[in-house]
DNA sequence: AACTATTTATAAGA
DNA sequence: TTCTTATAAATAGTT
């Protein structure tokens, strides 16, 4: 391009030389920077010029953390040996740290939280193979280990429990495999085999139909899992409240003690697998707007007040089979309509449970419910204490299973839906920090928007904090509308596990599923990241203002476009004059611009993401808890 | 340029972003080269493609060498600031010389980054727990999901299983439970509880005494497993060969038949995982240079020939247990030198079993050996056909296991260690071809040094290739020294599975800890493939000059760095008028320049390596075989 | 550095 | 992926 065709040869005249080189080192830079812009890739680009001096461009990663990614990939991928790879590794390393430890200054606990954490996590996922195992123990025990009688007596009884169960659900299928039935009541037929069942139990049929396997329950031989009849504490729940308290060791019949009038106990509560799926049978998977529209206008408080004064529980069983120790109940005569909170949305289920395209089955499917003790509160009165969730992807957030550790770590309080929520992104090794000052762009500016003007699309962040957020909310609706309180101690909780897909995945592949849809940066990321060895995110909940939502605030829930655009990224290439700084790419204020002949070009940049979410003014702090 | 004008900002769209940077990766590469050659300078150029893989570009200089300068660079020509550098740099240069060598043996990859190494070690955990949470599904189903008689069936069928084993075990340790046993052996004696057994069976302690777990021999319901006793077999292997034939089917007594003096009959062989692991316990796992060592001097044919001589077969006890479908077999009075080949390898197992660099248990219980049928051939006289091992990750070669399908193919015949072996490189789609023709480089040739001399080291295939060639040889060795005749019908063998590692981790896990270890271009391919996916391998064998290794071969073979290195990467680029030499990126002299009115430009571009390896003209082609 | 004629790169579509 | 083509962009030589 230009009078004539250049050969690709040595140009010999010096001067010729050097004014191509600077024509074209501006070009190759250019074009490095489209490149790296439009593909969002990582790129590092070095020049000496013919007169030795520096140029260099690096993409929104600075150029020791692009060579350093360089040097610590596997000598195949990189093509071939690095002949001083070791001293490379070390100086880059040097130049990292430099700049890390002024990062740390201005972002100190990140870092190294990090890596304590991902100790905890090893820690905690150390406890849980050793708990798995020693369950496995029980039925594939070392029998050459095992010396003692005793021990082979409780694993024969176990196995033998098993087996009973595994036999009875055998009967029951060859006696049942003919008759149509609701699935969604299955499983309570199950446990009670034998038992005299309700003949109207086809009327309920307030489970999502379509989902029938994730309406099932089991509870492990020492888990229990005591529920209420949801219609009955619904319309009920705070004027008489059952409980159950169930001794897994006991053999005898379970004892049903009766709150009345007394505010809900505290909350020592541990959800177990069969809750999660329980619950998941009652969280609905329909996309938030769905929601949102079916409770346009309602008006929860009075709802709220209709219900505490219609105390008449509808006609319904509580069935506890005790031999298999799983403790359900069977609802019969719950009209539909009445079932769906009493018509609140709009006489079905109050959310929708039709697939859209962010809250599939395959989202929800993923999202189990931590196996944590919640804090005591005395009734809703006290916030119920959210708890670190920075544990293990059991946590059940969406964000804990999809946000992979090392490329998001994501901070946000799903409890408070008002809370200004700053994404810290990691990029391989990079914390790419908020920029609160835009005075970094100078000379030439390009802005490289992160994210398109999204009209209604929900990055992948927002998706997750959206859904979380939905799924805390109603969860804990639930939790609240049906008390269903377990009295589990935490040690019968061995066995909270995530939901798979109904089609048996893996809750990685559910998740690389399902992201693999969104083509927003976090979900990219979680892509390649994912690729790179199943990440999993550590979801960092702040530990004040905790505050447990409420129905009401859950239907004033803004839909999930509510969140602010995620702020575009700022490229700032800094041209040849300017020097900038090495952490923050601010230019050094006593810094003049560099005459021409300066010794190199300095070409810094920052990238920064910030995500903001709406202050939602409607929202009180601390609303008004209807159910209370 | 282009038909309108792009905003420079992130393409949204995926495939758009990766063609996009397809495209502009080449320009840039062409540019970067241009400016290399016209202005003559130093450049290095590093870009990540969405993706995650690497292009980089150098000029004549390598790129790590760019780096190094950069690298070196005073801070303030850098622009970045570092303090103390000189001294850094200065001890570091110190370090580089000892560390580099140290790099060469020990393992790069620990140079990771500490959350990695955690990160990964958290990966660890997690396909752990799912392993073992997988396991434990078989034992606790999900009964409510369960809908098939089927699955309950074969539920029950586990149960009984064990609980049949708690049972035998309970019985046992009523009449036993005094007695103190040889705990390798108590798997047998567990299958045959109220059988007379042998009371010198303190003596059998050929297992490797540190991996019991590996040892324990499992056969799935309808699989049999008839193993002859290894030290009769092995004293007498070709004059005496005892066959068991069992029917699956048949609850009677096992058949035994004795072939005398006959040749090997055809090998109907399968191999099971059972026999995968027995075998696994002989199949040492030392490194092969140790190996060799030991063998040093040795006369293999003499010993041969003593061994045929030395027809006394131990003190030995088959066992057939017949409830629980279990054949195994017991040993006693085996003296370990003696059953170690009988001294061959100076008195005790002829391979070392110590771990080492390479060699460790790892590797070597990856490999199990492929549920497939050998063709027949009489004794050893017409070679071992080689299956063709394309089928499954499941055909026991290292190479199967370790180089993924789409990153690596790997053609080579482990059973011919003088075989030319080219390797198909995949490098990001392309298919890297071998270049037998270098027409193909035409107008400009880009040459990206992939890999520099690697002295002393393996690449990974043939690391790979050796290790298999050391298994197949082993095993080869194993299988004519004991004779251990399988008789199993293929359709018996539906339990051919990976060796998984002592702490049941998973093949593949197993299989990228190992790799992880190594840092040739194959393993790093791996390495980076295997988290797309799991990669697996496809491992071509060519159909003609199968050849069984005999056991002086094995002695002979060389140790790993036999091979010659393998030849650098060429990145031919083939672009519109220049062409280069492959080598040194010059300008081909003879090449004349296309005119500008070409139809089109060409782009193409191939990569190709080839490995060749020795010739060992030490090895004839059709050697002696020893035990023939 | 600015100006253009010209070459080159590449976006979109096939 | 690869090819084609219209068009945008880069740039050689000049000023």
């Amino acid at each position: 391009m230009g009078r004539v065709k250049l050969q690709i040869k040595r140009i010999e005249n010096n001067t010729n030389r050097q004014v191509t080189f600077s024509k074209r080192r501006n070009g190759l830079i250019k074009k490095a920077y489209e490149l790296s812009v439009l593909c969002d890739i990582d790129i590092a680009l070095i020049m000496f010029s013919p007169s030795g001096r520096l140029s260099h461009f690096s993409g929104k990663r600075r150029i020791e953390d692009v060579l350093t990614r360089y040097i610590n990939l596997p000598d195949h991928d990189r093509g071939g040996t690095i002949q001083n790879r070791d001293y490379l590794i070390r100086t880059l390393k040097k130049l990292k740290t430099e700049s890390d430890i002024a990062l740390q200054i201005a972002n100190p606990t990140a870092v190294n939280s990090h890596v304590e954490q991902l100790q905890q996590e090893i820690t905690r996922y150390q406890q849980q193979i050793q708990m798995t195992e020693e369950q496995l123990r029980n039925f594939e025990p070392d029998l050459l280990k095992v010396t003692s009688i005793d021990e082979l007596d409780s694993c024969e009884k176990q196995l033998v429990e098993v087996l009973t169960r595994v036999g009875q659900r055998k009967n029951f299928l060859l006696s049942n495999h003919l008759s149509s039935y609701d699935p969604n009541l299955q499983m309570f037929m199950d446990s009670q085999e034998g038992m005299a069942t309700s003949t109207e139990n086809k009327d309920v049929n307030w489970f999502p139909e379509n989902e029938p396997n994730q309406n099932q329950i089991f509870v492990g031989p020492n888990t229990l899992m005591p529920l209420r009849d949801p219609s009955l504490t619904m319309y009920d729940s705070l004027s008489q409240t059952t409980t159950l308290n169930v001794d897994p060791r006991n053999i005898g019949p379970c004892h049903i003690s009766n709150q009345s009038e007394q505010g809900l106990p505290p909350w020592h509560q541990v959800y177990t697998t069969s809750t999660v799926e329980l619950l998941n049978a009652f969280v609905p998977s329909g996309p938030f707007q769905l929601f949102q529209n079916e409770m346009e206008g309602a008006d929860m408080s009075a709802m709220m007040q209709q219900h505490e004064q219609d105390a008449t529980p509808p006609n319904c069983t509580q069935v506890l089979t005790q031999n298999t120790e799983e403790l359900t109940y069977q609802s019969s005569n719950v009209d539909q309509d009445q079932f769906a909170l009493d018509g609140r949305a709009g006489g079905s289920f109050p959310f929708d449970t039709s697939d859209d395209e962010f809250s599939s089955s395959n989202l929800l499917n993923a999202v189990a419910w931590p196996e944590r003790t919640y804090p005591a509160g005395p009734g809703d009165q006290s916030p119920l204490q959210v708890p670190s969730f920075s544990q293990s992807r059991k946590t059940g957030l969406l964000s804990d299973i999809f946000l992979p550790t090392a490329q998001q770590e994501f901070a946000y309080d799903p409890s408070t839906p008002m809370q200004t929520v700053p994404i810290i992104s990691y990029y391989d090794s990079t914390i790419v920090t908020p920029v609160q000052n835009k005075d970094i762009v100078d000379e030439q500016t390009y802005v490289v928007p992160n994210s398109t003007p999204r009209s209604n699309n929900l990055t992948f962040s927002e998706l997750l904090v959206s859904q979380d957020r939905r799924l805390y909310h109603q969860m804990s609706e639930m939790k609240r509308a049906y008390s269903c309180q377990l009295e589990n101690s935490p040690s019968n909780c061995q066995s909270v596990q995530m939901v798979p897909a109904s089609n048996n995945q893996s809750e990685e592949f559910v998740g690389h599923n399902t992201v693999s849809r969104l083509q927003t940066p976090q979900a990219e990321s979680f892509k390649s990241s994912q690729s790179k060895g199943k990440g999993k995110a550590v979801v960092q909940y702040s530990d004040d203002q905790h505050h447990m939502p409420t129905y009401e605030e859950l239907m004033r829930m803004p839909n999930p476009n509510m969140f602010k655009p995620i702020e575009p990224f700022e490229y700032v290439k800094k041209k040849q004059l300017q020097s900038y700084d090495s952490v923050n790419g601010m230019p050094n204020q006593n810094q003049t611009y560099q005459s021409k002949d300066s010794k190199h070009h300095v070409y810094g940049k920052e990238e920064a993401v910030q995500a903001t979410m709406h202050n939602y003014d409607q929202i009180p702090q601390n609303p008004q808890e209807p159910l209370q």
